[in-house]
DNA sequence: CTATGTATATTCACTGGTGAGTATACATGA
DNA sequence: TCATGTATACTCACCAGTGAATATACATAG
């Protein structure tokens, strides 16, 4: 493992934990272990290095929401559903903190055009034009996205990962019958 | 307007603005007019002056809701449907950065126990308990909270207001026809 | 009806600490 | 000997909170 990964291994970790205002370009670097001038010879700057984390989860977080629909019984509904139950499991370990994406996306509220930004919205794109082809609904696949970032948001303020249930109710009841006849 | 009064309402407005980490209490005594000792005399602390700004928050907040509520022509979906319409048009303003409550929550994040977070806690579950009153039923109220909180989260990032109509929609289905028969 | 005391409200100037980022030097393998 | 990588030790800006003093208003005792 190289030391840039390193680094980046360990941004990641504090930036999901404390969020990536709480978190000191020092702190990484002493995570990491390695000095800060060293950090600094990888990464142009801190905001370099809190866009390279959110670029880093995008492709495994993706697969992670299809390895679960794809692994489910049932139909759409109940693999839509599936994924919720599965954020659910995940939300009731004492180190969830909800979506780093829509976390930095408020923390760099006064920045809109921020590179992290950019890869936070690629992202969520990315995961609503998965949903879209599995639903055959555009409409459907944003109002499920809807429901599970709400989830995320709800959860993190009550600390009651039940909303990620009721919200995968929901969302198996606009997949089963979606509002107009499929329309990609 | 007293001293105290012009405090809060210079933090509540660059707290809106910026996010609370981001707004140092120098520039909230400057907006204010005051010096920051004298902003010290009046609020014991940052965190006092953060949970004063959600705590007068909470009633404004309920009651536009029920307002653009009332105010709306037709039966539940359509009356449901009139708050994200309304929700859609403050977010075309350009000053509009989504629900100060939840972005507080996740700039809080390391803190669960903050009292600004209690507050914010305590103005959804008065917004949801409202809506269980107005629909019949705690899962769809529940269910319209997601969808409303979750547009905030993704219209404030892809900057995009349409979410928060896509939203309306939904909620409006879903409160036309409850999962389970009312039961409140 | 004045002198003294006290509570409220405000100011100026400061402190200890932390933040991001850098100047410079040293190592080491190709 | 040159590019790559690492370290020590720094700069400079900012930030939450404080110490000490002051202004103002209003008591009430002499």
């Amino acid at each position: 493992m190289t030391t840039k990964d390193r680094i980046l291994e360990a941004a990641a970790k504090l930036f999901y934990r404390e969020g990536v205002r709480a978190v000191s370009v020092d702190a990484i670097a002493e995570q990491a272990g390695v000095t800060k001038r060293t950090l600094y010879y990888h990464f142009r700057s801190k905001d370099d290095l809190i866009a390279a984390y959110l670029e880093g989860r995008d492709q495994p977080n993706l697969a992670l929401f299809q390895r679960w629909f794809a692994e489910a019984e049932g139909g759409l509904p109940e693999k839509i559903e599936a994924i919720f139950r599965n954020l659910a499991k995940s939300a009731r370990h004492p180190a969830w903190k909800g979506c780093g994406f829509l976390r930095t996306s408020v923390e760099l509220v006064e920045f809109p055009g921020h590179p992290a930004l950019v890869a936070g919205r690629a992202h969520k794109k990315h995961v609503e034009d998965w949903l879209s082809e599995v639903t055959g609904d555009r409409q459907t696949a944003r109002q499920i996205i809807l429901l599970m970032d709400g989830a995320f948001a709800v959860v993190l303020l009550h600390r009651d990962p039940s909303y990620l249930e009721t919200a995968g109710a929901a969302a198996a009841r606009l997949a089963a019958a979606p509002a107009q006849p499929a329309s990609t």
